[in-house]
RNA sequence: GUGGGAUUAGCACAGUUGGUUAGCGCGCCAGAUUGUGGCUCUGGAGGUCGUCGGUUCGAAUCCGAUAUCCCACCCCA
């Protein structure tokens, strides 16, 4: 019977894995210029991580969570994102007694239970940082300025960044009794979703999609009026850097955030584009997450992108570049002692760091420059029995079909690098 | 978890009111007087029509279940 790959997850075949690297690597060159160092995390921890980490009431914990148990009997769980294990294992490595900000940068797999859609699987890829240790607005700043530096740097246009500040726990607390007395009055003309969720967790009904709810919350207070002196001062900082730097943003007091371990400086990076699944990046500032994990006191903030979205804007803007690879030599083997000979010769070739292939089907040559025009080699040089006569092969650019052949002694493998090493 | 649409070769698709050996394009392989690609021409391989079950003399076609994909809700990256 034929095997299906299960729901949510696909393959990634060498036609697109080129872009994959590429924004990828875009990103880690980008990180290691801000001073983030990669930290490689388990794919599963135990449960309680993300029960506490993430936060017990959130859709993700209660109904998205791949749990199992192992044969120890152990509850495990595959990561439904990165924050909460990068903490649990800077809590655990004791790493607030390295040098802070401790900053930091992933690149992982993350598994969520949930219906699949465009730019939405069960296994996706995310690429965040996590910085720990400062508290002020600056760090909040210098994040944005990374993000809004790497989307410039792949060229990405139509996108909008939106921030919020949801405070801290105290203003949180005042502004939850605040938005429940003008919720409760209005419970019944709410949706069913947001009647259930309204005294579990009110900051969600205020970004629900429904009309009804929309208009129910158009007038409800909001969190910005209820910060406290601190929070208010950290969020209007932050706002002048911004603007000090020239990054355009758009204060929307509605992002709440479904995860719980969030305080204050909240942001997305959502496409103008794409439909419903437009936030390519999302992160915030979470100055609790530390202690609820065991840790010492310590702030942090981070953002995660999701590479599959990210990807899906790039390819709509016409952005994904192939990398341009080094140049490429086709050997053509025309009977026995060529393949011998071709062999010997290609490992020299790439030795010297040149890519080089040659004929392993027994092929005519027509088939061979066939296949070497297929896969877009530069060079090809054919080898047969006049050539290893008279110890010498006639180099000649397949992309360039007027460049001039060039003959080259069977053996001088320097020069032949040197030739293929100009372009 | 809920609702709608889809599933035929590696990919993109045809397939008449159920009726012989299920087709086209691209791709793949081979050849076009025996050593030079991308064009063209010829030939070839490749499908238990997603899977299981039912109706029927007969099912790719009708019915049911299930899996997967797409869209929307929910939620998030």
């Amino acid at each position: 019977m034929k095997q299906q790959a299960p729901k949510g997850t696909q393959d990634l075949l060498p036609e697109v894995t080129l872009n994959w690297q590429y924004v990828e690597r875009t990103f880690e060159d980008l990180c290691k210029l801000y001073g983030y160092e990669e930290i490689r995390i388990p794919t599963f921890e135990h449960s309680e991580v993300f029960q506490r980490g993430v936060g017990e009431t959130t859709d993700v914990v209660q109904k998205e969570m791949y749990t199992f148990e192992d044969k120890g009997g152990r509850s495990l769980t595959l990561r439904p994102e990165g924050t909460a294990g990068v903490v649990r294992a800077y809590v655990e490595n004791g790493m607030g007694s390295k040098t802070s900000p401790q900053r930091l940068f992933y690149v992982i797999t993350a598994f969520r239970y949930e219906n699949v859609q465009k730019g939405r699987y069960r296994e996706f890829h995310q690429m965040g940082v996590e910085a720990f240790g400062a508290k002020g607005p600056h760090i909040d700043a210098e994040v944005l300025a990374m993000l809004d530096h790497y989307f410039e740097e792949l060229g990405l246009k139509d996108y909008a960044l939106h921030i919020n500040s949801i405070g801290c726990p105290n203003c949180r607390a005042q502004y939850r009794e605040a938005l429940l007395a003008y919720l409760r009055p209005k419970k019944d003309q709410l949706c069913q979703d947001c009647q259930n969720r309204m005294e579990e967790n009110p900051l969600r009904v205020l970004d629900c999609k429904e009309k009804s709810c929309q208009d129910v919350t158009k007038d409800a207070p909001l969190i910005l009026d209820y910060l406290d002196e601190e929070c208010k001062d950290h969020f209007d900082t932050l706002k002048g850097l911004l603007d000090d730097m020239g990054i355009s943003y758009k204060v929307d007091p509605r992002i709440v955030r479904g995860l719980d371990y969030y305080t204050k400086t909240v942001f997305e990076f959502v496409s103008e584009n794409v439909g419903t699944q437009g936030t390519i990046c999302g992160g915030g500032r979470y100055d609790g997450l530390v202690e609820a994990l065991g840790g010492p006191s310590t702030p942090g903030i981070g953002f995660a992108m999701g590479e599959e979205r990210l990807l899906m804007e790039l390819e709509a803007q016409g952005l994904v570049k192939p990398h341009s690879l080094e140049t490429t030599l086709y050997i053509a083997n025309l009977n026995d002692a060529a393949h011998t000979e071709a062999q010997a010769l290609a490992q020299a070739l790439r030795r010297r760091g040149i890519s080089v292939q040659y004929d392993l089907m027994d092929r005519s040559l027509r088939a061979q420059m066939k296949y070497a025009g297929k896969n877009n080699m530069d060079y090809i040089l054919v080898l047969g029995e006049d050539e290893l006569a008279r110890g010498k092969v006639m180099l000649r650019s397949l992309v360039d079909r007027d460049k001039e052949e060039v003959e080259v002694g069977l053996h001088d493998i320097d020069t032949l690098a040197e030739i293929l090493a100009e372009d």
